[in-house]
RNA sequence: GCCGAGGUGGCAGAAUGGUUAAUGCGACGGACUGCAGAUCCGUUUCCUGGGGGUUCGAUUCCCUCCCUCGGCUCCA
C-alpha cells in the first residue's frame, strides 16, 4: 500500500492517509438527488472521486466505495406534482440515464448505489437514537435536530453558530426551536408518499439518509468522505451532527474532500441558475474521453471554467496530443504481440519509461495532482511521437515500455478507453480504406486534384487523412465522438 | 457582514525562498510533405493584482489595500 497525502476540508490542512482497518477503506460520497439530468458539473465530481478509489486500488488499498441516492425529497414531489410522473419513478428514471452516463464517462468503481427509500429502517433507528440522546425534538408530527446541543456544529464550514443562522434568505420554519436546527423526519402533506414512523407519517430529511446508510454499511466511523464543495454547509455539517451524535464516536470520517466547482462564465453551474449543460450533451458532443480529461487536467479543488464550446474543443485538442500516440501503441502492440523480437529502446529510454511511472503514482500520492500527472504524460508522448517512425522496427517489450505510461493512466486515471478503436470506426474502416486507396493511386499518377478531392469529401465526413511517408492514417476530427 | 478559495504570459493553468517560472491551447519560423495534416526543432526575450515589510535574495513568508469566485439551509 503506497502512502499518500491528501487534503482534508475538516482539518484544513494536507494529511497522510491511514485507513481505520488496512488494507480496507470505507468511501462514501455523496450522491445526487435525481429529479432532472444530470449536468457536467455532477460529472466532474463523479469523476474526481473515480479517481481517488481507483488510485487507492491501484495502491494495495481494498476500496469500499459507496454512492447514496437521494430518490425522495421535495423537489422531486414538487417535479411529480408538474409533470404527473410518480416521484420515485422520475428518480428511476433520471437515475438511470446518470448510470449510463457514469458508464461512458468510465466511472466504475462504484460499488454500491444505496436509495435513500432502501434505508427507511435504519433511518427511523437513527432518528429514534438521536430523540433518546437529547439531539433531537418532535413537533407536529416531524422531528428535528436541535444544532445547538452539539458542540461542535459548524466546525466543518468554520462557522458559528451564531453566524450560520440564516438570516433573510429563509424564511423560518414553523416547528422549529431555532432557525439554525435541521429536519430529520419531515411529517407529509396530504398526498405527497410517505412511510410510518413513531412520529406519523412523513419522508426523511436530506441529511439524515446518508448517515443511516453509511452507518449500517461502513459502520460509525469510516475513512474518506466526499462530495461537491457546494454540499459542506449545512449537508456535511448535519452528517457529522448527527452519525456523531448517535453513535458517539469521532471523527465520523477521516479525510473529508470536497470538490471544486464547474464554473459557467466565472459563474456555479446549478439548476437554479440555469445555466446548465447537460452531461449527455457534452458526452455526445465531445466523447465521454475528452470530457474526462477536462476534469482531470485541473486541480480537483479549484473553480473549473467552462465558458462555452471552445473549452471542451481545447481539451479535445489536448487530449488527442495524448490519445493519438496511446492509440498507435496500442495497435502496434496488438499487432505484434508482447515477445515480438526486434531493435530495443536505449536504455536511458527504458529508464525513463519506468522513471515516469514512479512519478505519475507519486504526484497522484501528493493530493491527487492528475494535472501535473497529465503534464508529466505530455512529454512522455513527445518522446513516444520521436520514437513513432520506427515502430515498425521496435521489440515487442521496446513498444510496452513505451506504452507503460498510458497504460498507466488508463487504469488510474480512466482515460484511453474507447475512442478510435470504438464500434463506428470498425464499421466504417473498409469504406475509408477503399478510398485511401483511390486517393493514393491518384496520387501515384501525379494526379493531385483528384487526390485532394477524395481527401476533402472524407474531412467533411469528419474523416482526416495523414500521410507518412509511404503510409496513410485516417483518424476522426477532434470533436467528433468516435 | 461572516467563513473559505483565488488573483501568474495572447488564453487556460502549475510550481518553488535562489540557475533559462511546468504543461496545454493559440501564434510565428524551420524540417518533413505534391499540397495539407500529424510529428519534430526553434521563437513567443521586460508574465507572478497595488503598496509596504522580513531576507543576501520572494512569485513563494508577514501586513495592508483592491478585485474575482464559492458557501452562509435548492445545490455535485
Amino acid at each position: 500500500m503506497r502512502r499518500f497525502t491528501v487534503y482534508d476540508s475538516l482539518s484544513r490542512e494536507t494529511r497522510m492517509f491511514v485507513p481505520i482497518t488496512p488494507p480496507k477503506v470505507g468511501m462514501f460520497v455523496c450522491g445526487l438527488t435525481p429529479y432532472d439530468d444530470a449536468h457536467i458539473g455532477h460529472g466532474r465530481t463523479a469523476v474526481l472521486f473515480d479517481v481517488v478509489a481507483r488510485a487507492l486500488s491501484h495502491w494495495g488499498y481494498r476500496v469500499h466505495y459507496i454512492q447514496n441516492v437521494t430518490n425522495i425529497d421535495d423537489r422531486l414531489i414538487a417535479r411529480g406534482a408538474e409533470t404527473g410522473i410518480d416521484p420515485l419513478r422520475l428518480a428511476d428514471r433520471h437515475f438511470l440515464a446518470y448510470r449510463v452516463a457514469m458508464e461512458q464517462l468510465g466511472v466504475r468503481s462504484v460499488n454500491y448505489y444505496p436509495h435513500a427509500t432502501d434505508y427507511l429502517p435504519e433511518i427511523v433507528q437513527q432518528i429514534r437514537t438521536l430523540l433518546e440522546k437529547g439531539y433531537a425534538y418532535e413537533s407536529r408530527g416531524s422531528v428535528y435536530f436541535e444544532a445547538a446541543k452539539f458542540r461542535t456544529y459548524g466546525r466543518l464550514s468554520g462557522q458559528r453558530l451564531e453566524e450560520a443562522r440564516p438570516g433573510t434568505r429563509v424564511e423560518p420554519e414553523p416547528g422549529k426551536r431555532a432557525p439554525e436546527d435541521f429536519v430529520l423526519w419531515k411529517a407529509a402533506r396530504p398526498g405527497e408518499p410517505s412511510w410510518e414512523a413513531p412520529w406519523g407519517p412523513g419522508r426523511p430529511g436530506w441529511h439524515i439518509e446518508d448517515t443511516a446508510i453509511t452507518a449500517s454499511i461502513l459502520g460509525p466511523r469510516y475513512d474518506l468522505h466526499g462530495g461537491g464543495l457546494d454540499l459542506k454547509f449545512p449537508h456535511h455539517e448535519a452528517e457529522i451532527a448527527q452519525a456523531e451524535g448517535a453513535s458517539g464516536l469521532a471523527p465520523l470520517a477521516n479525510i473529508w474532500m470536497h470538490a471544486g466547482m464547474l464554473q459557467f462564465h466565472g459563474e456555479k453551474m446549478s439548476k437554479s441558475l440555469g445555466n446548465v449543460v447537460p452531461l449527455q450533451d457534452a458526452i455526445q458532443k465531445h466523447g465521454p474521453m475528452v470530457l474526462r480529461f477536462y476534469y482531470l487536467n485541473a486541480q480537483y479543488r479549484s473553480p473549473l471554467d467552462y465558458s462555452g464550446e471552445a473549452t471542451l474543443r481545447e481539451a479535445s485538442e489536448a487530449y488527442d496530443r495524448l490519445d493519438a500516440p496511446s492509440e498507435r501503441l496500442r495497435e502496434a502492440v496488438d499487432q505484434r504481440g508482447p515477445d515480438h523480437p526486434g531493435q530495443e529502446l536505449p536504455e536511458e529510454v527504458l529508464a525513463s519509461s519506468n522513471h515516469l511511472l514512479e512519478q505519475l503514482d507519486e504526484l497522484l500520492a501528493s493530493d491527487f495532482a492528475t494535472r501535473e500527472a497529465i503534464a508529466a504524460l505530455f512529454g512522455w508522448s513527445r518522446t513516444v511521437n520521436e520514437w513513432l517512425p520506427r515502430f515498425e522496427s521496435l521489440s515487442g517489450p521496446s513498444l510496452s515500455a513505451l506504452a507503460a505510461p498510458y497504460r498507466w493512466a488508463q487504469e488510474v486515471l480512466g482515460l484511453f478507453e474507447g475512442r478510435g478503436s470504438g464500434q463506428d470506426s470498425e464499421r466504417i474502416a473498409p469504406a475509408v480504406q477503399v478510398a485511401i486507396e483511390a486517393r493514393q493511386r491518384a496520387r501515384d499518377r501525379g494526379d493531385f486534384e483528384e487526390a485532394d478531392r477524395l481527401r476533402e469529401s472524407l474531412r467533411s465526413a469528419g474523416i482526416l487523412l495523414e500521410d507518412n511517408g509511404s503510409l496513410t492514417r485516417w483518424r476522426f476530427a477532434p470533436g467528433e465522438a468516435g
